[in-house]
RNA sequence: CGCGGGGUGGAGCAGUCCGGUAGCUCGUUGGGCUCAUAACCCAAAGGUCGCAGGUUCAAAUCCUGCCCCCGCAACCA
């Protein structure tokens, strides 16, 4: 028997999930249903990635254990993947001892190999971050830490490297290959140019991490994130245990091993982690699959624009099928998609509600009249036949070829070509005739079957409302793919009184209802953002406070920009040359690019911080700093309200 | 010369690898029907396929150059 198994990514426990991770398993979940159908071997898991130091500082912040949180936010994962009727078969969690098991296993693998070295790694490190900045990030004077503003020590660490560089020209062979693992193309395309310019070696553990997998043999080292997380995509089937007959059967001989990911962990599935198990001597997944993001009206989805889009809301509403249409219509896999209410609202009325839920409710209607609340007898031809079996035979490839859009096409091709059908042969006409009743019988159970195919192949898809529209007119629920040939319809079975399954939703009353809740939620997440007013600002505590001399340290000067040019590959920076007062004019770069075009600054004054130590920005060095304020993301550059000599003091 | 993606009727997309009447969904306009969830059917309007060259009997598709948008990387002294 062929296999497939099908892996999400492992999900980070320090937040909670949002449409991302719901596309994600949605998508790994309508491909298990299929196969399953299709009679595989089917695998199909999730889980989540719960160690590393942003989870025990979250934790911590909490005053909790790193568990604890972890255990919460799983417990809402399971919650809904529940709610969305998510088919996974196992659910790994990292901190889990089979894990352990799994990765320690791999770990030797790759040690027996001769592919970790031990190097010394140095740099500044803030203890009570338990990390290392660069010498840019730390705050001057001082070596400051960033966040703790705590002064940084000078450490040299050990840190166990993966010769990744090894492996440079095998990832290259693999990608090539036809079909290339990496999938859609622009994606291999994209990873093959990372790895051409150059393969650097990757360190693989931290000195003191504690939230973390001990590194076997090296006391005091912790495995690093990527290395412990991708490995669950085996240490789930048992590699590494006693029993390892998944591990055997769908890993190491099976026949589809497909990984879907997002975008940004692109790299990690598609270098590392092949790398990893070229090392260890294991096969490597047959497909790495990157599909797009979801963006919302357009724009990126983000917590601090507060349009993050939250499932509950829509699920509970519309139901989880209309979800899963929705993303699975709209999104061509592999590009980046636009989530808007307006769009989930027109795709539902016209496809579900229209053409499926219409067509399933004239039809029922048409046969209970006729036949006396029962489906028809038997047809004396079938003309729909050819069509119906063409639909489903393109249906068939583009769900094999993970082309959800095509396929679900061809479906709906289907339905309105039965629509014609209905019309061009006008059943509600001959109904008034009694001698017609064998022709209306041909005509309904014509349109009926080939409804029943549909709602059968949209079974992976839609796994609810598909068998209630199954039910609605009098067929039996399909759990394998014998279900999708023609002729499936019982004759002259009674058919149930259903409601419609795909009510109508009213657009404009649902625009206007969310926009009131809309314009409550800016109001609330208006308050911790950056206030228009000043005064609503929460006072700085009195400990926070400076003494004047402090201030007095600060030289501010106004100057003069007297030419301002665009930085050379940078679209922030702009390089300003500004007179100050001084003999000479100084170059200060300052990161405005983005708000304010070269030519509209020259001449203009600014203030700027003239003591200020020189740091190089983009390989030019700036002596200085002009200050601006920062309203909606955008600098607003600072200038004094009637010009004053360059050079004069800001105090 | 950092990497990658995209620019196709009003909107969203397919087609581009393997050149050959420009297609789908929604929307708009006109007509029809009444079995059905204001649904359904028919018809129409609407595109110099980002721009400019080139190859070819023929280019949305191949080649060259350019413009614009978006992501990643770098980057807010």
């Amino acid at each position: 028997m062929s296999t497939f198994y099908v892996t999400t990514p492992i999900y980070y426990v320090n937040s909670l999930p949002h449409i991302g991770h719901i596309y994600s398993t949605l998508l790994a979940d309508t491909l298990a249903r299929w196969h399953r159908m299709g009679g595989e071997r089917t695998y199909f898991l999730t889980g989540t990635d719960e160690h590393g130091q942003k989870i025990e500082r979250a934790a911590a912040a909490e005053g909790i254990a790193p568990i604890a949180l972890a255990d919460r936010v799983v417990a809402r994962y399971h919650e809904l993947w529940r709610e969305l009727g998510v088919s996974h078969d196992d659910f790994i969690r990292t901190t889990e001892p089979r894990h352990r098991a799994g990765v320690e296993k791999i770990v030797a693998s790759i040690a027996a190999s001769g592919d970790f070295y031990l190097a010394r790694h140095e740099g500044w490190y803030c203890v009570a971050c338990e990390m290392f900045y660069t010498e840019k990030e730390l705050l001057q004077p001082g070596n400051l830490c960033p966040i703790h503003e705590t002064p940084c020590e000078w450490r040299s660490e050990d840190n166990i490297y993966f010769r990744l560089s090894k492996y440079q020209d095998r990832l290259l062979e693999w990608y090539d290959q036809d079909p290339s693992p990496i999938q859609p193309r622009s994606r291999r395309n994209e990873v093959r140019a990372f790895v051409a310019s150059g393969l650097r070696d990757l360190s693989v553990s931290r000195a003191g991490l504690e939230w973390g997998l001990p590194f076997p043999d090296h006391p005091g080292q912790a495995i690093y994130v990527w290395l412990d997380a991708l490995t669950n995509y085996i240490s789930a089937l048992g590699y590494g245990a006693d029993d390892d007959e998944l591990y055997q059967n769908l890993w190491q001989e099976g026949d589809t091993r497909l990984h879907l990911i997002g975008k940004d962990i692109l790299r990690h599935h598609a270098v590392y982690w092949p790398a990893f198990l070229m090392s260890a001597g294991l096969p490597l997944p047959t497909t790495v699959y990157a599909h797009g993001w979801w963006q919302r009206d357009g724009r990126k989805m983000s917590k601090s624009i507060g349009n993050v889009v939250r499932p509950d809301d829509l699920v509970a509403r519309f139901g989880v099928d209309s979800l899963r249409y929705y993303v699975l219509r709209e999104m061509v896999l592999g590009q980046d998609a636009s989530f808007s209410d307006e769009a989930f609202i027109d795709r539902y009325n016209s496809d579900l509600a229209n053409d499926l839920g219409n067509t399933v409710s004239r039809l029922v209607t048409l046969s209970r009249r006729a036949f006396d609340g029962r489906t028809p007898p038997e047809p004396e031809s079938m003309p729909l036949q050819a069509n119906a079996e063409r639909a489903i035979a393109e249906f068939v490839e583009a769900m094999d070829g993970m082309r959800f859009q095509k396929a679900l096409d061809a479906l709906w091709r289907l339905l309105s070509e039965t629509s014609q059908y209905l019309v061009s042969n006008e059943p509600w006409r001959l109904l008034k005739d009694e001698t017609a009743k064998p022709q209306v019988a041909t005509i309904l159970y014509n349109a009926l079957e080939a409804v029943r195919l549909v709602s059968a192949a949209l079974t992976p898809i839609l796994p609810e409302k598909s068998q209630e529209v199954l039910r609605a007119i009098g067929a039996e629920s399909v759990t394998d793919r014998s279900g999708l040939s023609w002729g499936g319809l019982p004759v002259s079975v009674e058919l149930p009184k259903t409601a419609p399954m795909f009510p109508r939703i009213d657009k404009d009353a649902y625009l206007t209802e969310e926009k009131n809740v809309e314009s409550q939620d800016t109001n609330e997440t208006a308050k911790d953002e950056a206030p228009a007013v000043e005064a609503r600002r929460e006072p700085t505590p009195l400990d926070e406070r400076i003494g004047i001399d402090h201030f007095a340290g600060v030289e501010l000067r106004v100057a003069t920009v007297e030419a301002a040019e665009k930085v050379k590959k940078s679209s922030k920076l702009l390089k300003l040359t500004v007179d100050i007062g001084e003999v000479e004019s100084r170059t200060v770069i300052a990161g405005i690019a983005k708000a304010y075009a070269p030519d509209e600054l020259v001449g203009r004054q600014v203030i700027v911080v003239a003591n200020l130590a020189p740091a190089k920005l983009m390989g030019i060095e700036s002596n200085g700093m002009v200050l601006a304020a920062e309203a909606d993301g955008k600098p607003v550059v600072l200038q004094p309200s009637v010009p004053v000599p360059n050079g004069t003091r800001v105090k």
